[in-house]
DNA sequence: ATAAACCATAACATTGATGTGAGAGTCAAG
DNA sequence: CTTGACTCTCACATCAATGTTATGGTTTAT
């Protein structure tokens, strides 16, 4: 099937599908008008290949093991394992800093809120509640 | 003082300084030789930009309030809540997919784990433990 | 006066997947 | 034969803060 065709199957842009092929994820053979030709495996490959982008790899990780994930059970690539643990780590890493964002930002809107409430009070204004 | 000073007093790099005037977060004066002229209240005030930086606001949300901040107390700023709300939204949004990815993850992990297990067991190899 | 240290502006590089557009070849239907 | 819908390659744009380098003016110390 034709690079058009594809993209519609899978939703994945023309764009997206060419950049692939330059990153060795999915390399189609090519028609003599050179136009490319995938084969109809491609459209699980791209959805496999979409999940390992979702999980945050990267093209060149997921480079690394798709050859294989291809062939064989997931469990039996030895690349695999290792670049999930990596990633697993960065995204721990990722998550405390973030929470520590959060808890930081919670903390700011806490405080204006305190001090916006206790200025009213002194002002004696109004305050609405409820 | 110059540019160095302010560089080493405060730990951020020149570039990024000539960054936040760019930026309109610190415009300092100029000396008649064109030399940027900033104010000993500078130092701090590079620090507050480098702790709004911190929470993941932008230069350009920082600079909509940055103006206000320094002349009142943080609370007063009817700017800064809702870009804190707004911020705080953002956060934990990217938590949460994050904790998607990340259950992703360690579940891939697992599977693999359980699969590879089960496999030495069927072939009866020796599981060295301990 | 000369060298070292400092300052200025300007512009390009980084990151990574994807958008976008130019210029040109191919193919099918009318 | 022409029009429209595909396709090809190449290359620049995006985001955002910061690094880096080039080129040249200024100040300070010797």
């Amino acid at each position: 099937m034709k690079i058009g065709e594809l993209s519609k199957r899978t939703g994945v842009s023309i764009r997206s599908l060419r950049y692939y092929e330059e990153q060795n994820l999915l390399v189609p053979s090519r028609h003599d008008n050179g136009y490319r030709n995938y084969s109809p495996l491609a459209v699980e490959q791209v959805r496999t290949i979409q999940f390992y982008l979702s999980l945050g790899l990267s093209t060149e990780q997921i480079a690394g093991f798709l050859h294989c994930v291809i062939k064989n059970k997931e469990a039996f690539c030895q690349e695999v394992l290792p670049v999930y643990r990596q990633k697993l780590e960065e995204i721990n890493g990722q998550i405390r800093l973030l929470q520590h964002i959060q808890s930081n930002l919670e903390e700011r809107i806490q405080s204006i809120m305190h001090e916006q409430q206790a200025h009213k009070e002194r002002d004696g204004s109004y305050v609405v509640t409820g």
